[in-house]
DNA sequence: CATTTGCGTAAGTCATAGCTTACGCCTATC
DNA sequence: GATAGGCGTAAGCTATGACTTACGCAAATG
């Protein structure tokens, strides 16, 4: 169930602006903390939740630790997400948007 | 930012449950509540935040509210998670993967 | 028109998640 | 071998979110 980790790991916005600093590449923890507005230990607990999600990967070099994205958690969210694509499911969002106005008032605001 | 949203909103583990009794089609909300350990007043409220996170859309027969998976916001999250999956990222992966056994030890234990 | 069915919403409780500061462990460097 | 840099972890605080019960509204039913 590890799309289950990542999905909760991916719904901190924090949490993801950690993640999105690796889109780049790999950089060690300091580097990623920099310029954000949380502590550095913060950075540390949410690269820890990233890792157990498998959604980084870890390596040291020297005293530093480096963190890189790790596809396998992006994969697991993926699958998921792909099982609400079925034909049936498509096929009843036709047929509801044709009824619905038939029902009447659809909620048209938005938030 | 619909991304957000809804993967704020699949976080949770019972909402996820919830979003997926949608899976086979459109249902009341008493169904949908039915045999869960939540109360319905609960399944409500996490039908609203699946509503906001364009999950699922509502529509009205009668004294009912039937509500059915809304891919917009699978469609969000879908799009937010291949922005990682360039190229530059899988090329970087190759090289840590490469690179990493040089510098020793890597945690091989899961969890 | 009273009653029932099917909901959403309000108010309040409780657990948890995210943050901080303080601390301690490695690794490198002098 | 002492010092400094780079992190992870512990402990504690606080806000938020998921739940409950109580209530109220709209549509169907007699």
């Amino acid at each position: 169930m590890t799309y289950a980790n990542a999905l909760a790991a991916l719904a901190d916005p924090t949490r993801r602006t950690v993640f999105e600093r690796l889109r780049g590449g790999a950089k060690p923890v300091g580097e990623i903390a920099n310029g954000l507005t949380v502590s550095r230990p913060a950075v540390s607990q949410h690269l820890k939740v990233l890792k157990e999600a498998r959604l980084v990967t870890e390596y040291r070099d020297g005293t530093r630790r480096f963190y890189a994205i790790d596809t396998q958690g992006l994969e697991a969210v993926r699958k998921y997400l792909d099982g609400f694509w079925d034909e049936a499911l498509t096929r009843f969002k036709a047929f509801a948007e044709s009824e619905e106005p038939r029902r009447g008032k659809r909620k048209g605001k938005s938030k």
